[in-house]
DNA sequence: GTTGGCTCATATAACTCGTT
DNA sequence: AACGAGTTATATGAGCCAAC
């Protein structure tokens, strides 16, 4: 069977007035049975979509070109020089970005929305001409090793506060009988949590399971050296370690420990406060 | 609960390749 | 020659999750 351009235009318009709007190529064969290859004869490649725009339509078929990163990066990168933030996928969308954000996230360009701000810096990280939006996608990501957790940890500053407040009753003469105290004080005054850990890591009391604290009574040298010991051994089970150090005598050995403390956790910015009674 | 931001499943049209 | 399943790069909309 063979149909001319004319005919063939015909029927499609025709189809396209009793749908109401752009037949599909499927649904266009099965309306008049006829095969693909008619299609061919008449138009040759990409047949379909010729016939369409012959008729004055926009072509169903999909673009397949596939956009270079180049391209991508670029859109991107104006983008987020354009918004002077971050952009969110909605902002790619608005601007009609090729491909959509789901596009993206797919072979052969794998990349998902939240992935993109790293892989522009992979792709244009020394194109200077770039430089002013990679400073603006550096500002937006979430910080990983500037910020300091303790600082924004409002309820460690509140732990580290109630602690702060307590007074022992009286002198006492073992770290049992302070640590007693202490529990006690933290479960009559506050809604905290308070357990005693007697797993690997052995902490004396735990806040809200989250917060260790390592109590100690008058420590000796060798007793600061183990302390210093067991907050690293702390460390790998909690986030958070108080250190509480009963009835200082040495002032020396304190200061000692603290200047410790603060060269080796403080560097490393582990969450790490010493208080004293 | 609502909203914003993101991801996933599925649909799409032409093409390729294998089977009837 | 006809058919169907698979491939391709994309769009669409539903669904998920965390933050208010």
């Amino acid at each position: 069977m063979t149909m001319s351009d004319e005919l063939l235009q015909e029927k499609y318009l025709n189809l396209r007035e009793k749908l109401a709007r752009k037949p599909k190529f499927k649904e266009f064969l099965d309306e008049y049975e006829i095969s693909k290859r008619v299609l061919e004869r008449a138009f040759g490649r990409d047949a379909y979509s010729k016939l369409q725009e012959a008729c004055g339509d926009t072509a169903n078929k999909l673009d397949l070109k596939r956009i270079t990163k180049d391209v991508i990066f670029t859109q991107y990168g104006e983008l987020t020089r354009e918004l002077g933030e971050l952009p969110v996928a909605a902002d790619w969308s608005r601007k009609r970005y090729k491909p959509s954000d789901s596009g993206l996230s797919k072979p052969p360009h794998n990349i998902l929305w939240s992935e993109m701000p790293q892989n522009f810096i992979e792709h244009f990280g020394s194109d200077p001409s770039w430089k002013d939006v990679i400073k603006i996608i550096k500002a937006g990501l979430p910080d990983t090793d500037s910020t300091k957790p303790d600082a924004k940890n409002k309820e460690f500053d509140k732990v580290i506060n109630t602690i702060q407040n307590w007074v022992p009753k009286r002198k006492r003469n073992s770290e049992e009988s302070y640590k007693i105290e202490l529990r006690e004080y933290l479960e009559n005054n506050t809604k905290y949590s308070v357990s005693e850990e007697t797993g690997e890591s052995n902490v004396d009391l735990v806040v809200n399971d989250k917060y260790a604290i390592e109590l100690k009574k008058n420590p000796s040298l060798p007793e600061y050296d183990r302390l210093f010991g067991q907050i690293a051994r702390h460390f790998n089970n909690y986030n958070y370690v108080i250190a509480l150090i009963c009835d200082v005598t040495s002032d020396d050995r304190y200061r000692q420990f603290i200047r410790n403390i603060d060269e080796i956790y403080g560097k490393l910015n582990l969450n790490i406060y010493v208080l004293t009674k």
